[in-house]
DNA sequence: ATAGAACCTGTAGTAACTACAGGATCAAGG
DNA sequence: CCTTGATCCTGTAGTTACTACAGGTTCTAT
């Protein structure tokens, strides 16, 4: 039986990225080097669009290249366990966690300092919002 | 009457920031460029202290380098208002809320997907959270 | 006078791509 | 078979907001 080729372009295109970003993950060494063509063009096959999906799935949940690499590392080697994993998706979430505290406060001062200020035509040296922030 | 003069470590340890970061918003137009003494040291005055106090406290705020040129520039010249102060106040504190609401997703999917892992020892191949990424 | 802290300029590195430039290869239609 | 346009190749530079040197000069205090 055999085996279905994939471009580089179909590839980025399953993934909803770009070519170059496919490069650069080789480069960094998320992605295999694959083999080429006689003309040197890339030939993935399906385990790459598998991978290179979840390496753009775990980006869209926050994961860092490099925490990237440590999930792919489990994927890779045969010897880890579902602990690891679970471990550091929590660790992920506790992170989002965090994050979102740090906005919750960052907006509640910025609508504080919205509702301070009449806006309109007043001048700037008036202004609430600059006094709060432009000061010695 | 004589006005005070600062060193650029005086002023960066006021606004609490890297020296480097002084010449950096000097550089990109953020601070003036400061009188010098004969040997080339720049001389700052308290208003540049306050200058410097306000761009960190709006990165501190989420605001961007160029959102915040505009601001600056609301406060170099006369002939603008408090409301268009407002306005940016208020799009900036609509721009955190779309972040907290993308990260509060974000945690969900991954709460769920914890919730969904028994974690320990359990092979890789039987983890959930892999499964719910790493597919075709 | 001198030691050591602080300052100077300029360059390179960070994260995770994106955007070219300039050229080669591939696939499809005639 | 040949051509054309799409796709691909490598390599370099740009993005954001700094940070980290290196190698040298100046300032300040004793």
């Amino acid at each position: 039986m055999e085996t279905i080729a994939y471009s580089i372009g179909q590839l980025a295109k399953q993934a909803n990225c770009k070519v170059e970003t496919v490069h650069y993950y080789e480069k960094t060494g998320l992605m295999p080097e694959p083999p080429r063509t006689e003309g040197g063009h890339r030939l993935y096959v399906l385990e790459d669009a598998k991978r290179l999906k979840f390496i753009r799935r775990c980006r869209e949940l926050g994961f860092k290249i490099q925490q990237i690499k440590e999930l792919l590392k489990f994927i890779d080697e045969p010897d880890h366990y579902c602990g690891e994993v679970k471990a550091m998706a929590l660790q992920q979430a506790d992170d989002v966690q965090q994050k979102i505290d740090d906005l919750e406060r960052l907006k509640l001062a910025l609508y504080e300092m919205v509702a301070q200020c009449k806006g309109g035509r007043y001048s700037i040296n008036d202004c609430p919002i600059v006094e709060a922030l432009y000061v010695t």
